[in-house]
DNA sequence: CGGTATGTTGAGAAGAGTCAATTATGGTGG
DNA sequence: CCACCATAATTGACTCTTCTCAACATACCG
């Protein structure tokens, strides 16, 4: 039983996670099942969007973990926010956008094309809390790189992590696979993998964390929550 | 002459700036003239929008600069992005939104209720290209945090402010009124008050910049953009 | 069974923070 | 015009976190 998402319904990660966000109704519904009939795969390190050229329609991620990226031209990398099955990528108010970011596929990833919401309907407002939820992200994002010391940062984005994929039914309470490396962590904390290493064996030493073979499980979210004084956003009332 | 922003027309930073967005009609110019008859002052270190409060209407900056901002419970404190005249506050797609970042002013502040868009019009536009540079924004602030050194950090954000207060029509091409102190670079830049010092005295002691007197004077933004390998972003086509 | 990607370790250097004192600076009331 | 105050800027000495540059170990893959 997956208590961080009362509405999981094991239909597909995706749907789970949209209709966590705004009930939807049959019709969304079945214009979400209509549009994961055609996927599209991208490989580990193939790009769902590049920097500077035309975003498209919007993408609905199905499987598997992209991010965000930035480069400097020294060959610094910066992720943004890690985008999850669930996620949107290129949703954009404009007319003719262009992409402010790469999107990097970190592993074997899945999308379709997010159907066109139909004005008022429930997945019209999924998509919107959808929005909303990202730039929240990425106003963590920022806290965490300004403020926080290496240790509060990897918790921090490990408990953000865990509620974001239990929305999607892809966490149990404790645990969830994460396929990141210490380096790719790096590039999303701001740090080098050498420090990664060294900080996440003093959070297993201390009983806080264990992460193996690409599955994490924190002890004690919670009490670490509490810990690093991490609050969970909310978006919208009621 | 401001190369910067040629629509500059002095009838007002706010006008100014999102003219520079799209072309407005007669139709939005009046919209937005009748808007700003009626002015809301808040005082420096006012709160323009509280987090987790409802975000009510969205707001139009016409003067002063306010920022975005996150406080961690051990007094830790972090802006999230500046607010410049002619930027909006609190635009939301979602039904009943909640801000997810305090706005507080950082000097005497003044702003109107933003007028609504009529379907389709420059105005929209306007205000749809100012939500995509915003986000943009975040993710420069983000790549500053995560990957710039304290003297990248500081140049890269100098440097956006004068675009930014460009198309506002208030930035020289060299040099523009900064209401910030040391302290709230710091906040803003996820460092100590003492090192920006440090960090400030170094690039006026090599010449790249003068600050006094709450103004700022790029001695040469273009070598300096290159210096740090800045790039200006492009939001839309054309 | 190599080979590549990933994880681990050590020593030393550099960047940034801390604490505390000192010096401007600007605005106020007398 | 000046004394006074609060805020902001500056400085010094010292600490601590994080980075750098290796080298080495392990795991996964065909």
């Amino acid at each position: 039983v997956n208590v961080l998402n009362p509405y999981r319904t094991s239909s597909s990660p995706a749907i789970d996670r949209l209709s966590c966000l705004a009930p939807l109704s049959e019709r969304d519904r079945a214009a979400l099942a209509e549009a994961m009939h055609e996927r599209s795969r991208v490989r580990p390190r193939g790009e769902l969007l590049r920097e500077g050229q035309a975003i498209g329609r919007p993408k609905l991620l199905l499987e598997g973990w992209a991010a965000r990226v930035r480069m400097l031209d020294d060959g610094r990398r910066q992720f943004m926010s890690m985008l999850l099955p669930g996620d949107l990528v290129g949703s954009c108010r404009q007319a003719r956008p262009l992409a402010v970011a790469t999107v990097v596929a970190l592993c074997e990833v899945q999308w379709c094309h997010a159907p066109e919401a139909e004005p008022g309907s429930g997945l019209g407002q999924a998509y919107a809390a959808s929005a909303a939820f990202e730039e929240a992200a990425l106003l963590a994002q920022i806290t965490r790189l300004g403020r926080m010391t290496a240790a509060e940062r990897i918790c921090d984005f490990l408990l953000e992590l865990r509620t974001r994929l239990a929305m999607a039914g892809l966490a149990s309470d404790t645990s969830f696979d994460m396929p990141l490396t210490q380096e790719t962590l790096a590039d999303a904390l701001g740090l080098t993998s050498v420090h990664v290493n060294r900080v996440v064996q003093g959070l297993r030493r201390d009983g806080d964390l264990q992460w193996k073979g690409g599955r994490v499980t924190l002890t004690d979210p919670d009490a670490l929550a509490a810990k690093i004084g991490r609050v969970e956003i909310r978006v919208s009332e009621g």
